[in-house]
RNA sequence: GGCGGGAUAGCCAAGUGGGAAGGCCGGGGUCUGCAAAACCUCUACGAGCGGGUUCGACUCCCGCUCCCGCCUCCA
């Protein structure tokens, strides 16, 4: 069985084979961190995530990269609005950053490189772009790569520079290029950059964007990446950008697979400040949402589609995902009863091959979902019918292991009070005794605690509210 | 204007040239002191519109409508 994944460069369907597969090496870009993420962001990093576990799963080891963007021009601005130093500005939305990604559970990758301590390594690689010709100072002492000098710049959004639209935001400021398609590599300090400046052969300044995930891809994974994702609005310019610097200076293919995926919307519409529909994840879990919820919601849409968030969708994760618990936890009580046949084994590994096999191909989420419920839906059946016993619960409950490996779905482990326990017990008593008026009041006192008790076959449960 | 993606039930959404997955919501049932939960079960004679190919089209082809994205530093 292969992975398969849909290559934005070639846009077709790719068999997925990385040079080493005990070390895939995945690229992926990060944050630029002025301010809090949006939960669009997040989207684009839980699908990365996605893609990890899945090819952890499928036995590969993943060797990956997130970058932080740490300068640029809105952390300089936001700095200088502040009065505070750069770093000490920057300082603040990384570790927010990495307090929102333990929150929807995306596994941390081994680097996190700053871009800012990769300047020696990005002025190096610019030297080498000068020397070779594909680079050049221009009047602004700031230096640009020359587009025209590598053939392929374009051919992985697929643009074709000739019939190119002049848009809007490229008219002005930029008259000291050779071509309007050339991008900065190195910015020349100005006033408005304040302390926030470093040295280089050319003067002082501070890095392009682009030349920062080049720099620290190369640097730390080698000048050949298997895979480098990122949102559909990296296509152009920047991964193109990154092709061209990397490609120049390496004289190697950089990226072997790219993978876009597709922006999202808040209920139907573009999500934008003015419209009034823009998230942060903290806006979210400040709303009652828990970050495993809001994890289903971004997941469960192939990254490919546009993802259309709203807060009806949020809901039905909510339920979905109790749903899942629910069977967890049956499962688990089944595997400890000793009562149940032995004879009646039943095997639903067909069923988690499936979900890994829709995985498989350009991680089909909505494929493999369905199989997971196909599994839950069938084997509460058998349960259902007495025909489930402890052995198969418990072998099932290692395939729901394999399968919350790559989904990360499994429930928040809550500690009860001592004092909702000791209620429990109370109201057991009175129920015991028939006393329903008293039973009725110890689960009200018990809502009050924050806890809801449930009667069941199996005695009384409870579930954090 | 160029390039690309899309339209499947109230909402989200998959696969497929031949019986339209799955989730949420909703209806019914089982269980239950009550409640809640859970579980089971039902819910698209039809796939944006119009043509065509075919024994057969949601799927392939053509045209149309609408939506979304990118077109020079936004995930």
């Amino acid at each position: 069985m292969s992975v398969r994944f849909f290559d934005t460069y070639t846009r077709q369907l790719e068999t997925f084979t990385p040079q080493d597969p005990a070390a895939v090496k995945l690229y992926t870009c990060g944050p630029t961190v002025y301010n809090f993420a949006h939960i669009g962001n997040f989207r684009a990093y839980i699908f990365e995530d996605l893609l990890q576990r899945h090819l952890e799963a499928r036995g590969y080891g993943v060797l990956r990269v997130m970058n932080l963007t740490d300068v640029d021009d809105k952390t300089i601005r936001g700095c200088r609005q502040l009065g505070v130093r750069l770093a000490e500005f920057t300082k603040k939305f990384k570790d927010a950053f990495f307090d929102d990604l333990a929150t929807l559970r995306i596994k941390r990758a081994q680097h996190f490189p700053a871009a800012t301590d990769y300047v020696e390594q990005m002025i190096e690689m610019i030297r080498v772009l000068m020397d070779k010709g594909v680079a050049y100072q221009a009047e602004d002492k700031s230096l640009y790569f020359r587009i025209g000098k590598f053939a392929d710049y374009g051919k992985l959004a697929h643009l074709n520079l000739e019939e190119l639209r002049p848009s809007g935001r490229i008219q002005s400021d930029e008259y000291e290029k050779e071509s309007i398609g050339d991008f900065a590599l190195w910015k020349a300090w100005d006033e408005n950059d304040g302390d926030v400046r470093w040295d280089s052969p050319w003067g002082p300044g501070r890095p392009g964007w682009h030349i920062e995930c080049s720099a620290m891809a190369t640097a730390l994974l080698g000048p050949e990446l298997d895979i480098h994702c990122g949102g559909v609005d990296n296509i152009f310019p920047h991964h193109e950008a990154e092709i061209a610097q990397s490609e120049c200076v390496t004289g190697r293919k950089f990226v072997r697979t790219w993978l876009h995926c597709a922006h999202l919307m808040v209920e139907g519409e573009k999500m934008s400040k003015s419209a009034g529909n823009f998230y942060t994840l903290r806006d979210l879990i400040e709303k009652g949402w828990s970050g495993r919820e809001i994890r289903y919601a971004l997941l469960t849409v192939n990254y490919r589609l546009p993802l259309n968030f709203t807060f009806d969708g949020l809901a039905g994760a909510r339920s979905a995902l109790g749903r899942i618990d629910e069977w967890v936890v049956r499962l688990t009580e089944r595997s400890k009863d000793a009562s149940t046949p032995v004879a009646d084994a039943v095997d639903f590994s067909a069923h988690t091959e499936r979900f890994f096999t829709a995985l498989d191909d350009d991680l089909n989420i909505s494929g493999a979902m369905g199989q997971l419920f196909d599994l839950i839906r069938e084997s509460n059946r058998a349960m259902d019918a007495g025909k489930f016993n402890a052995t198969s619960a418990a072998m099932l409950l290692v395939q729901w292991e394999r399968i919350n490996s790559v989904l990360g779905f499994e429930r928040d482990a809550v500690a009860i009070p001592a004092e909702v326990l000791m209620l429990v017990e109370q109201r057991q008593a009175a129920r015991a005794a028939k006393n329903w008026a008293e039973s009725d009041r110890l689960r009200d006192a018990i809502a009050e605690l924050g806890w809801i008790v449930k009667d069941t076959k199996d005695g009384a449960k409870l579930t954090a509210r």
